[in-house]
RNA sequence: GGGCGAGUGGUGAAAUGGCAGACACGCUGGUCUUAGGAGCCAGUGCCGCAAGGCGUAGGGGUUCAACUCCCCUCUCGCCCACCA
């Protein structure tokens, strides 16, 4: 596919010299350094900081880039002060397994490739102010990691946890509650299982509430603020103490949603984990009990959570009473009980809770209705959880007040609670679904968590004056299987003196997870250089919060909440006036590419090993760009086949901004074609000389067309419908184009529409423009630095309209009356038409609409 | 099972209650050419010779008027999923 490619001669539109011509003018003119004296107002526009891979970029990343870079230049024209930064996220897991598979270190390639990364971006034209990249790995950045890790433990929201963590098999590390996807790794999708580790957490918890109440005040996608709200999962509710009754005195507490539903609590059900299990199981049920739980902590948290996964349990031979009735119920444990969330124990009310029933079904457990639909309903006759409808029942035990209620958690539930409360038997509570954020890794490649482990002072953290703890260079930085991060074994960094005691002591030799570095980067960019401080105060105030924030869906509930929690944290020590990273967020859609898959294992082929495989074997699908299904297709070749400007109109043009394209380079010949056009025809008017006195019949549509379109581009660009901006401008130049051969070159009107036109495609295709720009007579400058066009409305306003008439809503005949035209004339124009009284002949007139300038509609029958 | 989003020509899509299919790809024809896989011009939702009729996943509703708002059903995509 080579059809738009000119190669030979001199192409009509020489894109490749444009190109370059104009990308090191920029760069020779430094003129997308932001000017820090402005006194403008600001626009903040992010777009999340890749981490650099070997694959290097390709397309793809475009969806993202292209319109983020697109709208900041449009701010800029629009006369807004303007961030549009740039880095790299190149600590972390993504980044070390790219090393790993490549045999490489990553110390010495991240430059390498954060390098080509930015040539590469650079070749797509962006407006980035190179002077702010910043790459995680430096010690200039990560030392504000370690320093912001101080301040969480400074203020508790910091601390060192032994519970079991989520430990993935294939990697050797643990892994956050956010990092386990399906039960599996989300870097390698190896299986996860629990593991009990020390492990550093971040207190998220606490903030659950004010990370909800957030969420109202920010201009985000709904789906976006919803997964948060579930991923939350702030679930109001009570606890009950349930007491073991025996030899071993110790009291079960249970979290549930459904207190009133208590005296159908037939028996309890502890998480295997549950620290009570040792206490409570009996001797004879020991042997049973031990090989359950060994049989669970196996497990993955996949097969544990498998989809219609029998229930599996055992008796622990333990009873506890049930406060509200006094009777003895049976404790057991079972892996579906979760031992993070609520108390890690659940009071079983088979009756009424499908997952209680059938456990309850499995061992043969009693079931016991709280609500019935009618006194003759037994027990044993239900078949499923009763979920919905009846009433509380009156012989169970219930107090008066109670008996006769609905089944509904909104109205019963409270006053039941209020009930069993005052007398005792709960107490209220809210939960939360959201578990602490597990920050420390057993690798190397990642920011050094700055703690000192004292033998006399314990948990010691490094003073501030003494960051950063540097990464040291090794060798071999891969990941051991024993659960210690390779920084254990090297013992110039591990031996230090304590900072309290001055006595020997150990580092911590666990690194931070790669989403706390990209937890405050946002922040970093307001002053990338400052030595003072993680970020300068007065620049961190006047950027933020990000103004638009551009990025994947896949990081809503990951990256996305915690950095909504490191700003909150910051706001309330009182470094930061902002209290939510960005104002407004939008979500890409994805950029499909078409493979060869193998039909049978459904792996994508690469097209150097396509031909070890027959024809038959192989499908094609439209999959996620990338270079390791090998169909990615990279910014490099696109520039040299079309140039930069017809790929960054191409992906504006094919969709929607949060829309998934399919690649086609068939397409994109279409906004090569465009930019061809413009090319010819603006040159040819730049060309001429205007003649103020030619008249022309049509310069008056021209007129009106070019502000029309400057109206319609403006609001365009700032909602990211690039794809409309795109088809407008191909509209006003093809007016243009018609008018030139028309004779019009010279008039006033060409040239009026050849600028606006310019400057209105600058944003999309700037290299094009600024040439353009030039050729019309504009010297030492660029479009950029050029005011945004205003449209007058008094031009763009149509003095004739077309108006429908409809008879009963279908459409018969349309006029065209002047602009403004009263709706009695309006209404007798349309009445005249013959189409329209043949229409009517024989017909009662009911009732006629008129929408002015626009529309008839007569009712009649 | 739950949440969010989507379903419009051969294809990507446009239309924020008022002419459905703008713009583009593809295709067809014309033109210019030694040539065309370049350029330019025109046509292109479906049925029909036409007049005209039909048409935005399907069904119902609101409205003078529905791709658009409401209800039900189906299909697809993404996310979450034993959370007590």
């Amino acid at each position: 596919m080579n059809t738009s490619v000119q190669t030979d001669e001199t192409p009509r539109y020489p894109f490749r010299e444009i190109e370059r011509t104009w990308q090191k003018r920029w760069a020779d003119a430094d003129i997308y350094k932001v000017d820090t004296s402005s006194t403008k107002p600001k626009f903040y526009t992010l777009v999340m900081f890749p981490y650099p891979s070997g694959s290097g970029l390709h397309v793809g990343h475009g969806k993202n880039y292209i319109p983020g870079d697109v709208l900041a230049r449009h701010m800029r024209m629009k006369g807004y002060n303007v961030l549009n930064p740039m880095g790299w996220d190149a600590f972390g897991q993504p980044a070390e397994q790219d090393a790993i598979k490549r045999g490489v270190n990553p110390r010495t390639v991240v430059p390498q490739l954060a390098a080509e990364y930015r040539r590469q971006l650079e070749t797509l034209g962006v407006s980035y102010d190179w002077s702010r990249e910043i790459n995680s790995t430096e010690p200039a950045y990560y030392k504000w990691n370690q320093w912001a890790f101080l301040l969480l433990l400074e203020r508790g929201l910091a601390y060192r946890d032994n519970a079991p963590v989520n430990w993935c098999v294939n990697e050797s590390t643990v892994l956050a509650n956010e990092e386990v996807v399906d039960g599996k790794c989300w870097r390698c999708d190896g299986p996860v299982v629990q593991k009990p580790l020390p492990q550093w957490k971040f207190k998220i918890t606490a903030y659950a509430d004010k990370l909800i109440a957030g969420l109202d005040t920010i201009n985000w996608p709904e789906g976006v603020k919803t997964q948060q709200r579930e991923w939350i999962g702030r679930s109001e509710g009570a606890e009950v103490d349930f007491a073991v009754t025996g030899d071993t005195p110790a009291n079960i507490t249970v979290f549930t949603t459904r207190p009133d539903t208590l005296w159908g609590a037939t028996f309890l059900v502890l998480a295997p984990e549950h620290p009570l299990v040792a206490t409570i199981t009996t001797d004879a049920q020991k042997a049973a009990v031990n090989d359950y739980i060994d049989a669970a902590s196996r497990a993955s948290e996949q097969d544990r959570t498998a989809e219609n996964r029998p229930k599996t349990g055992v008796f622990t031979g333990a009873y506890a009473q049930n406060p509200v009735n006094g009777e003895d119920i049976p404790i057991w444990i079972a892996d579906y009980v979760l031992t993070g969330y609520g108390t890690g124990a659940i009071m079983a009310v088979p009756a009424h809770d499908q997952r209680d029933f059938d456990f309850a079904k499995a061992m043969g457990l009693a079931i016991r209705l709280v609500y019935r639909e009618s006194d003759d309903q037994t027990d044993d006759a239900i078949t499923a959880a009763f979920a919905e409808g009846g009433t509380l029942r009156a012989d169970i035990g219930a107090p008066e007040s109670i008996v006769g209620l609905p089944n509904d958690k909104y109205t019963t539930v409270p006053k039941v609670l209020d009930v069993i409360a005052n007398q005792g038997y709960a107490r209220k509570r809210v939960n939360y679904r959201l578990r602490d954020w597990l920050v420390s890794r057993q690798r190397y490649w990642g920011t050094p968590i700055p703690i000192i482990h004292c033998p006399a002072c314990g948990i010691v953290p490094v003073p501030v004056d003494q960051l950063p703890v540097l990464l040291p260079d090794v060798e071999n930085y891969k990941p051991g299987n024993d659960g210690r991060s390779p920084l254990a074994s090297i013992p110039e960094f591990v031996n230090c003196t304590c900072p309290t005691c001055g006595g020997a002591a150990e580092r911590e030799t666990d690194t931070m997870a790669g989403s706390v570095d990209s937890s405050w980067y946002f922040l970093r960019f307001t002053s990338p250089d400052c030595t003072t401080g993680a970020w300068d105060r007065a620049a961190a105030d006047y950027w933020m919060p990000v103004d638009l924030y551009l990025g994947g869906r896949e990081h809503a509930v990951g990256h996305l909440l915690y950095c909504r929690f490191f700003t909150k944290v910051f706001h309330d020590a009182g470094l930061l006036t902002a209290d939510e990273p960005a104002y407004a967020l939008r979500n890409q859609g994805m950029l499909l590419a078409e493979s060869f898959v193998d039909k049978e294992n459904g792996h994508p082929i690469k097209p150097d090993e396509l031909h070890k495989y027959n024809p038959d074997q192989l499908e094609k699908q439209w999959l996620k760009m990338s270079k390791s299904k090998g169909n990615a297709v990279t910014p490099d070749e696109m520039a040299d086949s079309y140039g930069a400007d017809a790929l960054r109109l191409y992906i504006c043009f094919e969709a929607p901004f949060e829309d998934t394209i399919q690649w086609s380079e068939e397409r994109m010949s279409g906004t090569f074609r465009f930019l061809s056009r413009s090319w010819d025809v603006i040159q040819t008017i730049a060309g001429t000389t205007v003649d103020a006195s030619t008249d022309h019949a049509d310069a008056r549509s021209v007129r009106r067309k070019v502000h029309q379109t400057i109206a319609k581009v403006s609001l365009a660009i700032a909602d990211l419908r690039m794809n409309t901006v795109v088809s407008s401008l191909m509209i006003l130049q093809d007016v243009i184009r018609k008018f030139v051969t028309a004779g019009g070159a010279t008039h006033p009107a060409a040239r009026e529409a050849a600028e606006a036109f310019t400057l209105l495609l600058a944003p999309l295709a700037p290299h094009t423009a600024d040439a353009l720009w030039e050729l019309l007579g504009h010297a030492n400058t660029f479009t950029i630095n050029e005011a945004w066009p205003e449209s007058d409305p008094e031009v763009a306003a149509e003095d004739e309209v077309t108006v429908v008439v409809q008879v009963n809503g279908k459409l018969r005949d349309k006029l065209t009356l002047p602009a403004g035209a009263d709706n009695a004339s309006t209404e007798a124009a349309a009445m005249a038409l013959p189409k329209i009284v043949a229409e009517l002949d024989g017909k009662t007139i009911r009732k006629v609409i008129v929408v002015p300038n626009k529309l008839v509609n007569i009712v009649a029958g």
